[in-house]
RNA sequence: GGCCUCAUCGUCUAACGGCUAGGACUCCAGGUUUUCAUCCUGGCAAUCAGGGUUCGAUUCCCUGUGAGGCUACCA
């Protein structure tokens, strides 16, 4: 089995791509197949500079790594590795030519010199007289005397697959079935475009045949085109691949995901601070299924079950709010470590200018202290969390008092708390830091309430925090005994 | 318009032709010796419609409807 991805370098890596690199590279490593890497960028006119290497380093950021093709080398130059290139397609001028050659002496090609303006014409009658917009085969009976007169007089052309009328074709789609289509309804696509370039239908077909590629893997999209391949496959007389149609991406609204209404980009979502992981796992169950209730998947799990049978046919909308949920998980999976190290870069940006004025001690905390609040990455740059960095709290006096207590009972326990703190002397850790006072709470017959409502109000002025305890943790001892005593102050 | 594909909770999905149509996200309620979050428990919520075939259709067939895709010298 030898499967590929083939992208075109016009923009980003769109999610939707991300899946069907996925599957590919699922299907490949799954059967000990291989997978390799092909750049479509036959279109010129779409070219996007370093659109092809952010491919690569996406595609390199979800772990998604291929046998050959095209690759990245140490000075960040794409590269070929392996024994099928050239791998861009750009650089197989002459391998097409060489098997359009083929065709036209086959008669299964021919020259075709209609301008586009002709061709506009003949699509704008044909849509007025409610007809199907197809090519009329004007120049399809050409003599080779008068198209070398043409070509010798300089004139533009193209060169058609010659479709006969009245054939059934027929492919079989490993996820959807048998899918017949008649060739009245296939039009005569052009093969190569004046530039001398090949469309898509031509060095996909070729390319696949040349490279080895046994199965065809890609988005619904490219359904209605695949006849225009078989055909090709015939015509040449090559071993067709096997055919297998994977369900769209949509938006909220159902139709072909599109940046319109929200990020495509991979690149976007990872810069967001969701982890590649998760994004992995969650674009492979949008159209897969493990066939039980698993959800959360490791690429290598992913790769022991996946299946083309458990591929499902109907298009998937793609759901933020389970991405996210998604992501947490993945989020709450880290290391203290690793989380540190990924959400540092978001909380320092966010700082700014005013990053030096903390230790990288207390920033690491703030962090830590967040973790089961983090959906994404870049929810550490909240205003929410600004009690960390700012000691001027602005809040309501009022704020202070539990709903079951009252205000001369807070200002005790406020005092109470501050020279307690003050003297303590033990571990200064969550755990050491939640028994200490929990006791010492107990011991004077309070409620933790009463307490400990009040100690957050005047560690973070706010009534929604982490715990006192993790507050306490994070500010440290002189800032919580500074704050409290702010706090006695706003009460009297 | 033509052709192709698809159709189960709002969303992602499960269900050899056979229990009360299951799970997850969202939402709601309760619990986790203080709030939020995490975590746990529970709840709301679906077979597009109409015909067949069958003892029995979510499942098979037909028709309709709806949605999407393709209809470029773009992929």
């Amino acid at each position: 089995m030898r499967v590929r991805f083939a992208p075109s370098p016009t923009g980003y890596l769109h999610i939707g791509s991300l899946r069907t690199a996925l599957y590919n590279y699922l299907l490949a490593r799954h059967n000990q197949g291989t997978f390799f890497l092909r750049l479509e960028d036959t279109d010129q006119t779409r070219y996007v500079p370093e659109a092809d290497k952010k491919l690569i380093q996406t595609l390199k950021a979800c772990h998604l790594d291929w046998d050959d093709g095209i690759d990245l080398n140490e000075a960040g130059e794409i590269v070929d590795k392996g024994d099928f290139g050239p791998y861009t397609q750009s650089q197989r001028k002459e391998i097409y030519q060489k098997y359009i050659q083929e065709l036209l002496a086959s008669g299964k090609a021919y020259y075709c010199f209609c301008s586009a303006e002709r061709l506009k014409e003949l699509r704008t009658m044909q849509q007025n007289h409610n007809l199907p917009p197809k090519y009329d085969k004007h120049c399809v009976n050409l003599s080779p005397e008068e198209v070398q007169a043409k070509i010798a007089a300089g004139e533009k052309y193209v060169i058609r697959l010659k479709v006969e009328g009245n054939q059934t074709i027929e492919f079989t789609d490993l996820i959807r079935g048998p899918i017949s289509i008649n060739s009245n309804d296939i039009d005569d696509q052009v093969l190569i475009k004046s530039d001398g370039l090949p469309t898509y239908h031509f060095a996909n077909v070729v390319d696949d045949h040349l490279m080895g590629t046994t199965h065809v893997l890609r988005a619904e999209e490219w359904i209605s085109p695949t006849p225009k391949h078989v055909l090709l496959y015939e015509y040449f007389g090559w071993e067709k691949p096997q055919f297998a149609h994977l369900t769209l991406l949509l938006n909220p609204d159902k139709s072909k995901l599109s940046k319109r209404q929200g990020d495509v980009a991979v690149e976007d979502y990872l810069a967001k601070g969701y982890l590649p992981e998760a994004l992995v796992n969650f674009v492979a169950l949008l159209g897969w299924n493990p066939g039980d209730d698993r959800e959360i998947f490791t690429l290598d799990e992913l790769v022991k079950e996946f299946s083309l049978e458990k591929c499902g046919k109907s298009g998937a909308v793609f759901d933020l709010k389970k991405l996210d949920w998604m992501n947490g998980i993945y989020i709450r999976q880290l290391s203290e470590q690793a989380l540190v190290d990924k959400a540092k870069p978001y909380l320092l940006e966010y700082l700014g200018d005013k990053k030096n004025q903390w230790s990288d001690d207390y920033l690491n905390k703030v962090i830590l202290v967040q973790r089961d609040r983090l959906n994404k990455l870049s929810d550490i740059a909240s205003d929410d969390l600004s009690y960390f960095f700012n000691d001027d709290l602005n809040y309501n006096p009022e704020l202070l008092v539990w709903k079951k207590s009252d205000k001369e009972k807070t200002t005790e326990h406020l005092k109470s708390l501050q020279s307690e703190l003050t003297a303590y002397a033990g571990e200064w850790s969550i755990q050491a830091l939640n028994d200490h006072f929990i006791a010492w709470i107990k011991e004077h017959g309070w409620n933790n309430g009463d307490v400990l409502w009040p100690l957050r109000v005047a560690l973070c002025g706010q009534e929604k925090s982490p715990s006192p305890f993790e507050l306490l943790w994070v500010l440290g001892k002189e800032k919580a005994v500074t704050r409290l005593n702010v706090a006695v102050g706003k009460l009297s």
